[in-house]
RNA sequence: GCUGGGUUAGCGAAGUGGUCAAACGCAUCUGACUGUAAAUCAGACGCCCUCGUGGCUUCGUAGGUUCGACUCCUACACCCAGCA
């Protein structure tokens, strides 16, 4: 994997930059969208790549639940087999040993080995360790391969976090031990490193420490996305990091997020991000605007004779041709297309924003166009 | 016309003497959602207010029994089924 910076912002640590993969080169600032289970949910790939995402993500934890790894393998890995044909990152799993954990009845349990599962389709019981996630991936042929880390909730206290972040780095080195001794890094693959620590100034500093004393291709920035904590304590968690980021690697913040949050990361230079929201939010309703990026709801009482599309100033395919008034009623009548009409939409928000921002460091003007959301 | 069954909030449907403004589902309204157990989840949903162990009006209609009726009785209206 290669990463050049190509224009950097002055007054701020946002740049922008290429990142090539065996499957193809990604600019960045970039948005990711996420295909846990081998689809961006309600779309094709054509759909999402025409919307101008350059890079998906996938899940291990799901796709070797169902269909098995094995299955993708044969299929030459899960960008083929999807018909996406390009770069695609996949997450290890140690997202769900967070989410699952927390589970009223509880689907998996950290040791020091690794993470148990109950698979939430089954309840049969799975292991994943530092070593047999990489496999997975590589059976995946993922791109961007990421490590598994211990990623607790976000009001844990320093005493969890601290065990996180040691058992983080400690599954960091086996990952990088198995990674250059099955040479999995020869094709171009690469592998990132996450940092944790919570909301602890100490901790990050030391996880991103550790992290980065090991030579993974990129870095990422995880738990910062769980919370309902409020966002001034996530925008610190970040600052603790920030500024300590390799800047010869790329930067990658794990589920983030809302379009202000975007741009107030890439401010603190973060060059990757994933979320979820986009296709959540249109299959639950909910779209953004460009306007002011607020959040909307489609299925207000008010839109049921609204001429208007979503949004005025999106180019976006569902708001070319249709009103406000025609996808409510489809969402009242629970039909699916409007749940990919809104997907499409809030994805091409997000990605027409990156867009944006890439266009503005370039020319330098980052700060003063996005100035009412960064500093 | 006779016999039997039925009529409950926007709809469907529980409730068969008191703790019933009335279960539950749907519809509707409003929230939430951040490395996807999420086309999910939560709240409201007779009317009124100073929002409370508050007030008012309800269970086809009109009467009655009872301390007390959605629940029992009578009449009427309408609906369904069977028989004429």
């Amino acid at each position: 994997m290669n990463f050049q910076v190509t224009a950097t912002q002055s007054g701020s640590l946002a740049r922008t930059g290429v990142l090539e993969t065996p499957n193809g080169s990604i600019k960045t600032p970039a948005f990711m969208p996420v295909g846990t289970s081998g689809a961006v949910k309600t779309l094709s790939a054509e759909e999402v790549k025409s919307l101008g995402a350059e890079i998906i993500l996938g899940n291990t934890y799901h796709l070797r639940i169902r269909p098995g790894e094995k299955v993708i393998e044969k299929f030459g890995g899960l960008s083929k087999w999807s018909n996406w044909n390009g770069p695609i990152l996949t997450d290890s799993g140690g997202y769900q040993a967070y989410s699952l954990g927390r589970a009223k009845n509880k689907l998996s349990k950290i040791t020091e080995e690794g993470v148990k599962f109950r698979s939430h389709i089954d309840g049969k019981l799975l292991f994943f360790s530092p070593e047999n996630v990489l496999d997975i991936q590589r059976s995946l042929n993922s791109d961007i391969a990421m490590v598994i880390d211990d990623c607790p909730p976000i009001e844990a206290t320093e005493k969890r976090v601290r065990q996180a972040v040691y058992r983080t780095t400690d599954w960091a080195k086996r990952s990088i031990e198995y990674w250059q001794q099955q040479k999995m890094g020869e094709q171009g693959r690469a592998l990132f490193g996450i940092i944790q620590g919570g909301l602890f100034k100490e901790l990050r500093e030391q996880s991103a420490r550790e992290i980065q004393e090991l030579p993974f291709d990129g870095i990422a920035v995880g738990g910062v996305a769980i919370a309902s904590e409020g966002k001034e304590k996530i925008n610190k968690a970040v600052d603790y990091v920030a500024h300590l980021l390799d800047k010869s690697r790329p930067h990658y913040l794990m589920g983030v997020g809302e379009p202000a949050d975007l741009i107030r990361m890439v401010d603190k230079g973060m060059d990757m991000f994933d979320c979820v929201l986009p296709t959540r939010l249109a299959r639950h309703g909910s779209f953004w605007t460009t306007e002011d990026y607020q959040l909307k709801t489609i299925s207000h009482a008010a839109y049921t004779e609204d001429s208007a599309p979503l949004d005025q100033n999106c180019q976006c395919p569902t708001c070319q041709k249709y009103t406000r008034s025609y996808l409510r009623h489809l969402f009242m009548v629970n039909e699916s297309l409007a749940m990919r009409a809104l997907s499409i939409h809030n994805l091409s928000v997000l990605l027409e924003l990156m867009k944006r921002i890439r266009a503005s460091i370039e020319n330098d003007t980052f700060k003063t166009e996005f100035s009412d959301y960064v500093s």
